[in-house]
DNA sequence: GCCTGTGAAGCAATTCACAGCT
DNA sequence: AGCTGTGAATTGCTTCACAGGC
């Protein structure tokens, strides 16, 4: 019944002038995202240029398929020579919008919360945990790693107020979606849930989901079926 | 350069007589992992049958989308009606392989692989935890909720020895490749897999990675290129 | 009348193939 | 000669629309 449009975004800002808007599917802005792994891997050994054929090896993709990703935002290879290291990586992080931090909130600090906000390798790369928050007397002030756990009443109030950019949703099954609508309605624009539910959230919101019972699930199917 | 095929399956044994081989997208089975636990659900409540329609709005795709991935495995309903809930759950258990146990390792047992060998929600839908292993000597022995910590330097002849179907890979980036390569040399062929890295493996070793740091730059990528 | 099952149509993503710059 | 950038061709996923059984 209900049709959907492909969940796909807008790059006005990257076509100059008045031209029909783009629009990037998810599995090309995954595979950016691939491409500056490689190349900050390529920095710190110091390598001045790659080529696509190259980006498409450590991709697991092809050279057409990296050109025509990298197509869609601009012209930022030299013909003959490939692309320069450290022009790209610097592209590719300005197209993901990693020029900035992000204030990130947990929700949810049982096994997989605490351990997320426990890890270092997201403030790495920007993202930065702000807050942590759990409904469990038991757990509220509790400490991880610098950071205290929050009462979850304090949800509302505290995101009206320290405008955090992405919530991770890490609460049991039957909490994902009213903890959901509690952070849309605070004006939260981005989450990512690990909740095994489908969220349904309003068209201005970004869902990514990690379930780990579907990945789990398809590989017994994978497993289970083949020549 | 590399060409590269689609990552399907074959369902040979579910197209009977020799007519040509169908191949499933990995959407189709991610989808229909969806669909079997809004089932459950429909189980618990005692609802006796339900239509394309619910099962998609559940599952925010489309009726004709849900028949056309059911329709690859065969004739689940009945015109006019629906689908009878515990016959069509009955039905996607086998199709997903989940009539049987599986035998998961964990490799690797930090924050995230702890974390995963303490979940229990893996072994209610048939993915039990049988091992988990780690290079660090002051790990090594640690009780993970009855599961005492391997070291790693059993990991070949474990596997040849106790045969696992999949193994959870959680160490660090560095290790990734190295410790895949070691899984399947000992005859590993699915691997869910947490590290940042793309793994090169065979083609007949199924790979699901889930990469956080992938998500929360989708999210970027999403909050910074909006309308 | 209701809802499934499925070819056909439509659309989006990938791959091809080659012109054009270095 | 080497490698990018990109229309065109292809592939494959999704949606349409309707025949067919309940």
């Amino acid at each position: 019944m209900v049709p959907r449009g492909p969940r796909m975004y807008l790059v006005n800002q990257f076509t100059s002038g008045s031209r029909p808007v783009k629009r990037i599917a998810d599995s090309t802005v995954r595979r950016l995202s691939a491409y500056l792994r490689f190349l900050e891997d390529f920095e710190h050994r110091g390598l001045a240029t790659i080529s696509s054929d190259e980006l498409a090896r450590r991709g697991g993709t092809t050279s057409a398929q990296v050109r025509k990703d990298l197509s869609f935002f601009g012209s930022f290879g030299k013909r003959g020579l490939g692309y320069s290291v450290p022009e790209l990586a610097g592209r590719l992080r300005e197209i993901l919008g990693l020029g900035r931090d992000w204030r990130v909130i947990i929700v949810g600090t049982g096994k997989i919360g605490a351990a997320l906000a426990r890890h270092h390798g997201f403030r790495q790369r920007g993202f930065m945990i702000v807050a942590a928050y759990d409904n469990d007397p038991a757990i509220v002030g509790a400490d991880l790693d610098g950071l205290t756990v929050r009462d979850i009443s304090r949800l509302e109030s505290d995101v009206r107020r320290e405008h955090p950019d992405i919530a991770v949703l890490a609460v049991p099954e039957e909490a994902a979606q009213p903890v959901a609508q509690r952070l849309v309605k605070a004006g939260i624009k981005a989450i990512l849930n690990f909740a095994p539910a489908q969220l349904q959230v309003p068209a201005d919101v970004t869902v990514k989901t990690v379930n780990m019972a579907m990945e789990l699930e398809g590989l017994s199917f994978a497993l289970t079926n083949r020549e």
